[in-house]
DNA sequence: CTAAGTGTACTATTTTAAATAATACAAAGA
DNA sequence: TCTTTGTATTATTTAAAATAGTACACTTAG
């Protein structure tokens, strides 16, 4: 599936979301697929289940998963892509904070670029 | 200087961190210029010196500032670059969960490599 | 030499978010 | 009917961040 890491700095719920929207890019998981019930990813991952709810609520408040009372949450079959305007000031600030990093530890523009290759090969070729 | 949000989930320390090491590579501020005491700065932002203190002592930490006893901080000379292992792998996350967020936000390749063009520019071009 | 300004250190307290814990409920399905 | 589902609720614990106040050693300007 993917790893939680219960020290890291970032919250467990924020760690599952972005696994779980990894995962969805990656193909591993696909529209309309069964996700694991709250219980059970808590107990796969020896997490609370209170914290795996509190993920996929918020994934479902993106319609990244749709659920269904008393049958399960599933990967939605369309996921309309917004470009809100706040969200791509803040995607441009966490792109920003990256790239003054990379250039504090001597990392040039087409290194840059040649690293946001791989990344995205790693998703689009992880396609099944 | 650099815009602080109270408000915001990143604690306001790493904020000034952030700020700084922004500035510098606009070059807006300079190797060898000194920085605003801590007491000053925390009093212009109405910020406790203490958060200052920690932002300022990371800095150190990191090189990128000097500090002299009695004397005041500066910003560093010379910066010795360096690609430490653990870093790249923590920079290239950051990377993909920014790329991930894209994705979803339907943002392509293409796109992304325009905007990190202009941050770029925006850092480079500020110069003085 | 003195006074003011520097970074630093220390302890204590408050604030906030996250995570855990333990139940309970309504809906769906076997 | 019984189990599984997501959800809701309340309480507690944990951990990090921020604030507050004080003190100390050093440097420099006067």
């Amino acid at each position: 599936m993917f790893i939680i890491d219960p020290r890291s700095s970032t919250p467990i719920y924020q760690q599952i979301i972005e696994g779980v929207k990894e995962n969805i890019l990656k193909g591993l998981i696909e529209p309309g697929d069964k996700m694991p019930s709250v219980r059970e990813l808590a107990k796969m991952m020896t997490l609370n289940p209170n914290t795996v709810a509190k993920a996929y609520q918020e994934l479902e408040r993106q319609k990244v998963i749709e659920t269904f009372r008393g049958r399960g949450t599933f990967v939605s079959m369309e996921y309309e892509a917004k470009k809100d305007g706040e969200k791509m000031t803040e995607l441009k600030d966490i792109f920003k904070k990256a790239i003054v990093e990379a250039y504090y530890m001597g990392i040039d523009k087409k290194e840059i670029m040649i690293m946001i290759d791989e990344i995205i090969k790693e998703l689009e070729g992880g396609s099944k």
